[in-house]
DNA sequence: AGTGAAACGAACCCTTG
DNA sequence: CAAGGGTTCGTTTCACT
């Protein structure tokens, strides 16, 4: 977990290919990057070692695996503090809808990406998992017509 | 692209392994879902050919790829029609900053999940890029506190 | 559709430039 | 820090169940 990290030319290419499929080979990945396999694979480790490749995730398609109804969950949490936020959170965390949960600035305080079954369970979701909690003041819910994944995050 | 895919509780275990480490090995993978190797290896080639999995994403760390801030910001586009709403798709997927693109419900039409190499960059992204654009009525910005990823998506 | 063995190819380690 | 070569390990194919 080096805090301070030099990334060369080299590295950008393979953090670039990889986040393009982090299941790229090696082998491959060495011919594109232009330096030996043995030298790549040196590479990729110190990328992971120095925390800056976290880990790999599977993408997968929601509506195929019955989720086919996604949404964005505004929720202002009052008050705003850590006994009742941390509960909150592992409560949102517990459900198996949530796909991501992120801590904001601004007056509503979190903002959950849900994958629900059905309408019925969207809405079940924030009756009873969210506006039916003490410490959840109000949920705004939108959802998600189309997505986009942005390109390789480089510096 | 087969639309419906049946699911049995091998590929679940498979999928909810996978979603934790995508680079799973494929002998480490059938050890885990109690199958032979070759099968395990099918299992997966079928899912993929099915469209339940999409691809496998890498994981950065965005602050040590000198991105340290990340925000949401929340865009209206006016008029809302697709001669002016797809060229501004396109131009914020051209941006560097941008990590995710959503089309959202509700009043503020769009969702861009940014990582900005500082205050200064974030500022320049949505006064150059985003509020100057004619169609852009509005753009609220939020910075990220703090995120979580959910557990694994399964049906 | 699942298995086990056999052939292939990649990953890994260590030594050298 | 990069490269080459040898060993180990994993992946892939195939005949059989």
């Amino acid at each position: 977990m080096t805090l301070n990290v030099r990334l060369d030319p080299v590295d950008l290419d393979i953090l670039r290919v990889l986040q393009n499929d982090a299941r790229t080979s090696n082998k491959e990945l060495a011919a594109a990057v232009g330096v030996a396999p043995s030298t790549c694979l040196d590479r990729v480790n110190r990328l992971r070692e120095a925390g800056v490749i976290l880990g790999q995730d599977l993408r997968v398609d929601a509506a195929k695996l019955g989720r086919p109804l996604e949404a964005f969950l505004s929720v202002r949490v009052q008050p705003h503090r850590r006994p009742l936020v941390d509960p909150f959170v592992e409560h949102v965390l517990a459900q198996p809808e949530t796909r991501a949960l992120y801590h904001l600035t601004g007056p509503d305080d979190f903002l959950v990406h849900v994958a629900a079954r059905s309408a019925a369970d969207l809405q079940r979701l924030v009756l009873d998992e969210f506006t039916a909690r003490t410490e959840v003041a109000l949920v705004h819910t939108n959802l998600i017509f189309q997505h986009w994944r942005g390109g390789p995050l480089l510096p």
